[in-house]
DNA sequence: CACCAGGCAAGTA
DNA sequence: TACTTGCATGGT
């Protein structure tokens, strides 16, 4: 019989070894947002470069992307990967966020849960993730984000069956913890480290990683 | 050399 | 509905 430890338990665990991780780790609102969308699938160390050149090159408003051509913005791009594809979304996401916010952070933040995911989840290019992402960390909005680390840990825990679905996740994390947006943020943030320090790839339960002590 | 990284949408059956 | 595939750079 495996041990089942619930999530809560995850959480302290975690907090134990790891402490606070300060995410998202941007300058501002808007940063967070165009980083949500380039890290799809891709290692935050290579994100990091394009909003680097994006930022030397003072580009990173809403309104001076958006002018940006689409090679431009592809070039700038280029170090994420899937720049192509990335620009498109990320020109999607600024129409939207121009169009219907006026390209306003505080503005957005105004408008109601439910009805915002939605919005997001509308944009091409924007699923469950980013759109959980930005409305957490962009917008301080209680939602749990889901990502592949966090499916991985909960599976190899066997407090998800593996391969189950973005929202079976997220409603177990909703359901056990207070809808704090600290929480939600901290919690998440050590599950992305706890996935990248140790269990990467198959290397089940080694004596190292936080939650098998 | 192979495999991985803080996904998503479009195509196929 | 449930798979499969394309997208791309840079690190290990």
């Amino acid at each position: 019989m495996v041990s089942k430890m619930g999530i809560l338990a995850i959480y302290r665990k975690l907090y134990a070894s790891f402490g606070p991780q300060h995410w998202w780790p941007a300058e501002t609102p808007f940063e967070v947002m165009v980083g949500a969308i380039l890290t799809q699938n891709t290692s935050w160390q290579n994100v990091e470069r394009a909003i680097a050149g994006i930022k030397r090159e003072r580009l990173l408003t809403a309104k001076k992307l958006w002018r940006l051509p689409q090679k431009k913005l592809a070039r700038l791009l280029r170090p994420a990967g899937y720049y192509n594809l990335k620009a498109i979304r990320l020109k999607n996401f600024l129409g939207y966020f121009r169009q219907r916010y006026a390209a306003s952070p505080a503005k957005m933040r105004r408008a109601a849960l439910p009805r915002l995911r939605e919005e997001l989840l509308r944009v091409n290019g924007i699923g469950p993730e980013t759109a959980d992402s930005i409305l957490l960390y962009a917008l301080g909005k209680p939602v749990f984000v889901v990502d592949a680390y966090t499916k991985r840990a909960l599976s190899r825990h066997h407090l998800v069956a593996e391969g189950c679905g973005y929202h079976e996740v997220q409603n177990l994390f909703m359901r056990k913890l207070k809808k704090e947006v600290k929480l939600f943020n901290e919690f998440h943030a050590m599950l992305v480290k706890l996935g990248k320090d140790f269990c990467r790839k198959r290397n089940p339960r080694c004596h190292l990683c936080p939650l098998n002590k």
